[in-house]
DNA sequence: ATGGTGGATGGTCCA
């Protein structure tokens, strides 16, 4: 079974290629962040035709997740938090062939010390105690997403440029550690060791034609599945199209 | 030079 996380920034901008990729990757689920848009716009019959089953949470103009699956998805969770109507949507889950899957949207910060880069830290804490209060560690758990977060510097394009700024910054990757700690672990890592993979690029300054990158897009999944990860790797192909997307999507494939 | 690119929107905000 393969499972890939991608932030789509709009699925209105990027259905053409989010069919494309589907058609030719083949992932059996997908989570999708950043389709900035509500439900009800939300391309749901174009993927029917390919054999997925979509949930989403969305939001006009900003944030907005969705899955994706050709297997029967249940126990499906919108948001983790009280209920409030205009509450940013960044967390939607489902169970899936007996796995937890959990798709997050983390804000992204924006500058270290600002009140966004608290709500960031804030947010990061309410979800660890979402797991804490609400799963188990020892069940089948694939938390993937858009974590805003590169976890090493290894991870960054410039380490020593951008290695206390917004993604990096040692508060978020203690944040970030804290939920390893709760028990998952990093998939792409289980299988890759160097550096220099990334699944995000700025569209200002030609970052991707100089791989200016980080790797903030992850799959983490707790060790009752940990030993099913066969691999892990970024497809960088959507990114080199015509309108992209600023993300590229990971991949995970687990023996079940 | 305080820039640069892109999406949603219809002013800017967000990333």
């Amino acid at each position: 079974m393969i499972v890939a996380t991608w932030n789509v920034n709009s699925i209105n901008a990027r259905q053409e290629h989010a069919v494309d990729w589907l058609k030719s990757a083949a992932p059996d689920v997908v989570c999708l962040q950043e389709i900035k848009t509500v439900d009800e716009k939300f391309p749901h019959d174009i993927f029917r035709q390919l054999g997925y089953e979509t949930v989403s949470f969305g939001q006009k103009t900003y944030n907005g997740v969705a899955i994706l699956s050709k297997l029967p998805m249940s126990e499906v969770r919108r948001g983790f938090e009280a209920d409030v109507a205009d509450h940013p949507r960044r967390f939607i889950s489902a169970n899936i062939g007996g796995i937890e899957i959990i798709n997050t949207y983390v804000p992204n910060g924006q500058m270290v010390g600002s009140e966004k880069y608290e709500y960031k830290l804030r947010w990061l804490a309410d979800f660890k105690k979402h797991l804490e209060d609400t799963r188990s560690s020892a069940n089948k758990i694939l938390w993937c997403g858009d974590f805003n977060i590169a976890p090493e510097d290894l991870d960054v394009y410039d380490a020593a440029a951008y290695g206390q700024q917004i993604m990096c910054s040692p508060a978020e990757r203690n944040a970030l550690t804290e939920i390893r700690a709760w028990g998952l672990d990093d998939a792409f890592r289980i299988t890759n060791k160097e550096g220099g993979h990334y699944s995000w690029w700025d569209y200002r300054m030609g970052a991707f034609r100089r791989n200016h990158g980080f790797r903030i897009d992850h799959i983490w999944v707790s060790s009752a599945l940990s030993g099913n990860c066969q691999k892990a790797w970024i497809d960088k192909a959507p990114r080199k199209l015509e309108k992209p997307s600023d993300h590229a999507p990971v991949l995970t494939e687990l023996s079940l």
